[in-house]
RNA sequence: CGGGGUGUGGCGAAGUUGGCUAUCGCGCCUGGUUUGGGACCAGGAGGCCCUGGGUUCAAGUCCCAGCACCCCGACCA
């Protein structure tokens, strides 16, 4: 392609709304052009790599044995309801109508399509498993789209399903999807992480999230180097110090004998710092007792170990039900003196009731409200002094934890979320009421699996992930072009010279981005490092007094410093340069 | 949906004690000189100053309402 023919250019500055890197380096590169928040075009160099990334991900599908199909973006609101997300996804759902008043919905994912659609044509177990898949536009209302095509409102999606005759063969081919999905980020360039991921606040369901680390992402993400596991913050497992491990006041605890409690006057303030100051100690070994409103069952208190915070995401899956931190006035309400809450001493009237994190286990002769302006408990011990209803684990688990596998050290990074896996059971067959015919000629409900990666946002991850201050940095795999050939000089042997040479590497099946352009050097430096491809070829006046053009990597090498320039001979060039994009 | 910010030729910006023909840089067009890291000279085209209402002799500038965009939060089957 010849730059000065394409359609769409690179500018000097971006747009001032661009403000995340892959909304600037895009945009400024001429890949993409904003439409309004979310939404975007994809102009050539940009649909090219999109067209690559599409293009592994087809091909890592196809080798699970996905069949690629193309479904409707206009859904009849009827399959909608019938689902009930119609409801439940109401708050993001685009919805039209045509001039005779039937209702649609513009796809935000396509299960509602897709499981009647393959209901129509599989009947026995003997045509199980299935996997379909499409690259498809998905429409959400996103309430805040954001952060260039990270997060968009109209963005691509390939989108996979999968049909079981039993769990088990889910299970299977939900692990293959596991590693084919690895694959396509690795072929995109990417370190990905698979992780569990929540699969909402109040469902067990198994489900995994793939993750690049960047510093946009909007994930947190805790990885463990020894072992490799990763896990999301939100609901992350992990090991917290014990009493033994806190050093000398540690030990101290740990061989102490319980005393017996006692009443003190603690004239201080709510925090738990301020207990540490009054009473000389360190947080750990106070109680925190925190206060929920549980939707219909009012009043908990969660008792956790005074140095550790509380993950509110764990409440909400133990309870199973929606959660909020009880106001102070609800507090006062129910006869509660804020900051000084405890499981200890109680008054009868006041209704609520107490779950303990396991963290509070371990610490003899902790300390905690007496349920009394200004007085603490001093040498309260859990089984003697008090009771708590259950214990589970509410702990909200940070980077200085230990991992919970293996005991490695864990850090906190950001990710983002560039692929997502589900295993659905039947709950959409169940809806649409698809069974097979089994052996025994019975007819058995159909297991079914889903499996997501943004595309467009993948494009924006890659940006993210593989870019320096003077531009992005494509992988081969999924750069636009392979070389930016560029001429200096406006001389006419040079464009000759340059002429030639896009044509051998083009015929040699090179991707060619040719500046032909007769615009001053840094401009063309400039814009070649901008738009990024793998490999510069300048062809000037300097470069065939040796007979050579100079070749220039645009990735950094492998110690991270730039890579240098190096002068190739013409009659090498299209051998190395298919070495090279081959490599 | 809450908090904060912004809206002026294609892009980036200046311009608010209200006042003349709305300013600058980039880009674009014409001509010329240049050509190894965003060159230079001369000339030129291009603006509903986000929208609507109001105040005023006079509004880019003040007031009211709305819209859009960006950031933080809430949300994210």
């Amino acid at each position: 392609m010849r730059y000065s023919k394409l359609f769409g250019k690179t500018r000097y500055s971006a747009p001032a709304d661009a403000d995340s890197v892959n909304a600037r380096l895009l945009t400024q590169g001429g890949f993409i052009e904003k439409q309004a928040a979310g939404i975007y075009n994809f102009l050539p160099l940009g649909l090219r790599v999109l067209g690559k990334v599409n293009n592994i991900i087809r091909d890592e599908m196809n080798k699970v044995e996905g069949q690629e199909i193309f479904m409707p973006v206009l859904h009849s609101r009827e399959i909608w309801k019938a689902t009930g997300r119609d409801q439940s996804m109401d708050g993001v759902l685009y919805r039209t109508r045509g001039t005779d008043d039937q209702e649609f919905v513009l796809g935000p994912s396509h299960e509602e399509v897709v499981t009647p659609l393959v209901k129509t044509f599989i009947k026995s177990y003997k045509d199980l498993p299935l996997a379909v898949y499409q690259i498809q536009t998905k429409f959400r209302n996103e309430p805040r789209a954001k952060s260039g095509v990270l997060r968009g409102r109209e963005f691509g999606m390939k989108d996979m399903y999968s049909f079981h005759l039993t769990e088990e063969d889910l299970d299977a081919y939900y692990d293959r999807c596991k590693i084919a999905y690895t694959n396509v980020y690795e072929r995109c360039g990417l370190k990905s992480y698979m992780i569990e991921a929540s699969g909402g606040a109040f469902s067990d369901k198994f489900s995994h999230e793939f993750s690049i680390l960047t510093p946009a992402g909007e994930d947190t993400i805790l990885i463990c180097d020894k072992c490799g596991a990763a896990q999301n913050i939100e609901i992350a497992q992990g090991k917290y110090a014990e009493p033994e491990d806190f050093g000398e006041d540690g030990k101290a605890n740990a061989k102490e004998k319980p005393l017996p409690m006692k009443e003190v006057e603690a004239k201080r303030g709510p925090s738990i710092e301020a207990g540490c100051e009054l009473h000389g100690c360190p947080a750990w070994k106070i109680l925190k007792t925190v206060v929920y409103e549980v939707e219909d069952d009012g009043l908990v208190g969660i008792c956790i170990r005074g140095d550790l915070q509380i993950n509110e995401l764990k409440v909400e899956k133990y309870f199973k039900k929606q959660i909020r931190p009880a106001s102070p006035e609800m507090l006062k309400k129910a006869g509660l003196v804020q900051g000084f809450i405890g499981p200890v001493n109680m008054p009868a009237k006041v209704k609520i009731s107490f779950i303990g994190d396991h963290s509070i286990k371990n610490v003899t002769n902790i300390i905690t409200g007496a349920n009394a302006k200004d007085v603490d408990i001093i040498n309260v011990n859990i089984g003697t002094d008090y009771t708590v209803e259950d214990f589970a684990d509410f702990v909200q688990v940070r980077g200085s934890f230990k991992c919970g596998k293996c005991g490695g050290a864990l850090r906190e990074e950001k990710a983002i979320e560039a692929g997502n896996i589900f295993k659905l059971g039947t709950k959409f067959t169940d809806a649409v009421s698809f069974t097979v015919t089994n052996k025994d000629q019975k007819q058995v409900p159909v297991f079914m699996g889903c499996y997501g990666i943004g595309n467009t946002r993948l494009v924006g991850t890659i940006v993210e992930a593989c870019h320096d201050e003077n531009g992005i940095i494509w992988p081969k795999s999924v750069a636009p072009y392979h070389v930016h050939l560029i001429t200096l000089g406006n001389d006419e042997e040079a464009t000759k010279k340059a002429d030639k040479l896009y044509e051998e590497l083009t015929e040699a099946g090179i991707e060619v981005l040719y500046d032909d352009r007769t615009d001053s050097a840094g401009v063309k430096f400039k814009d070649s490092d901008l738009i990024g491809l793998p490999l510069r070829i300048v062809i000037s006046k300097r470069t065939l007094e040796r007979d050579s053009v100079e070749w220039k990597e645009r990735a950094p090498s492998t110690d991270g410093k730039p890579s240098e320039a190096k002068n190739v001979a013409f009659k090498d060039v299209v051998k190395e340069v298919v070495k090279f994009v081959k490599d």
